[in-house]
DNA sequence: TTTCCAACTTGTCACCGTCAAGATGGAGAA
DNA sequence: TTCTCCATCTTGACGGTGACAAGTTGGAAA
């Protein structure tokens, strides 16, 4: 009866998988559907290839998360985390403040090329529950980033609320955003090899100074 | 025998639906592949609720596409066709070469809040084939209004290819598309009533001035 | 040691996309 | 007019999916 001893599900071995009985199944499948979605792709995405994956039975994920929306939802804010953080790192290797908004957008678009299904889960409406707490802060934190580094260039304060942000920072977020969209969707050409990559963040390099090159002048 | 006395399927009784025996079944679906993306969304789409809109069984779609991808790459294409015609008609209300640039973003996000599962579907890889030489087609077309409307303001042409492209016109459609695509995200807020949307284009309208506002001068 | 209940499994349902094989009915030939 | 043919559509089946219901299990608390 031992349970299946393929897999990932190992009992007490220790280490790694922590045992799934009563160790963390939400966590391995959060996990579990990051994996299916680089490798399928968002419409190869399935809860059963999810629950395969961990070692559990297809009905297990209904107990962590409401429904595959649920698990969704979570691996969403997760990226939306890292979102933030891969725009707060390529900001933070500048000091000059011009450099460090366009630093916030070239970590923008790292992201969501190295992370293209995660990328499009997070901005698709449908798929995931918008109401969510941590996927709301999570999203409007990873766009505070552009208003907090372009209010060190600009000296003003925006409130958070979008219908009401500056329309400068919109721009700033818009041409950004709009940019990773189209080359995650192949737009610019394919993007697997690291020198295709190089030279797509090459593109956006210009693009954006460009941008810059007729903004206003800082403060 | 007479067939299902229910739905569109009428025979010979002439008028709209053509009496699909013989007539356009190819029309009907993506018409009714149409209603379903805008009732239900990207994800609610079934290959064979369109076959039940069109009151036809399930296995027929496949006599006229090879699969739900073929059907939904027609759907696509047909939404760049549009999207071209939403883009020129704005832009020639204007005359000013300025405001003809600028009209040409606002028939974009119009066109994107007025079609938001077509608007997803359409740059959203995976869902369709990319391949697909009338998609294909379709697609470049919606771009190169960007660049004819940018030629006539600054006097360059460009060649079409994306990644060979001036920098300048990608900034006006990354802007442009990257707008669009928070808007049908519900970034902005709902875009349900009229006056919902009227005010998220007068933004859009803000946001794009903004941008202009330090592009250089027209050659 | 016993009890209890959260975590997981098994089984089932309707629905999906796709494929294979059969039915049908209008157009063109006789 | 009548017959033949074949593109068009239908029927039926298969494996896979998300969701639900009910049963099982095993560790923590008593």
């Amino acid at each position: 009866m031992d349970s299946r001893t393929k897999g990932p599900a190992r009992r007490k071995s220790g280490a790694r998988p922590k045992a799934y009985h009563h160790g963390d199944l939400a966590a391995a499948l959060v996990d579990a559907a990051e994996a299916v979605l680089t490798e399928r792709g968002v419409e190869g995405f399935t809860l059963r290839e999810c629950a395969r994956r961990a070692g559990v039975s297809h009905a297990a994920p209904a107990h962590h998360f409401r429904d595959a929306k649920g698990l969704l939802t979570q691996v969403a804010a997760l990226g939306f985390e890292r979102l933030t953080a891969a725009e707060k790192h390529a900001r933070d290797t500048e000091t000059d403040p011009r450099k460090r908004l366009l630093g916030t957008g070239m970590g923008y678009v790292e992201f969501a090329i190295e992370h293209p299904a995660q990328f499009q889960l997070m901005f698709q409406k449908g798929l995931v529950d918008h109401a969510n707490e941590r996927l709301a802060k999570a999203s409007a934190a990873s766009f505070q980033v552009f208003i907090e580094t372009y209010s060190e260039l600009y000296g003003t304060t925006f409130p958070p609320i979008h219908k009401d942000a500056d329309p400068s920072v919109m721009r700033e977020w818009a041409l950004v955003h709009g940019f990773a969209t189209l080359a995650v969707q192949g737009q610019f050409g394919p993007t697997r090899t690291a020198a295709e990559i190089a030279d797509l963040m090459e593109f956006a390099r210009r693009v954006f100074e460009d941008a810059q090159k007729y903004a206003p002048p800082p403060k």
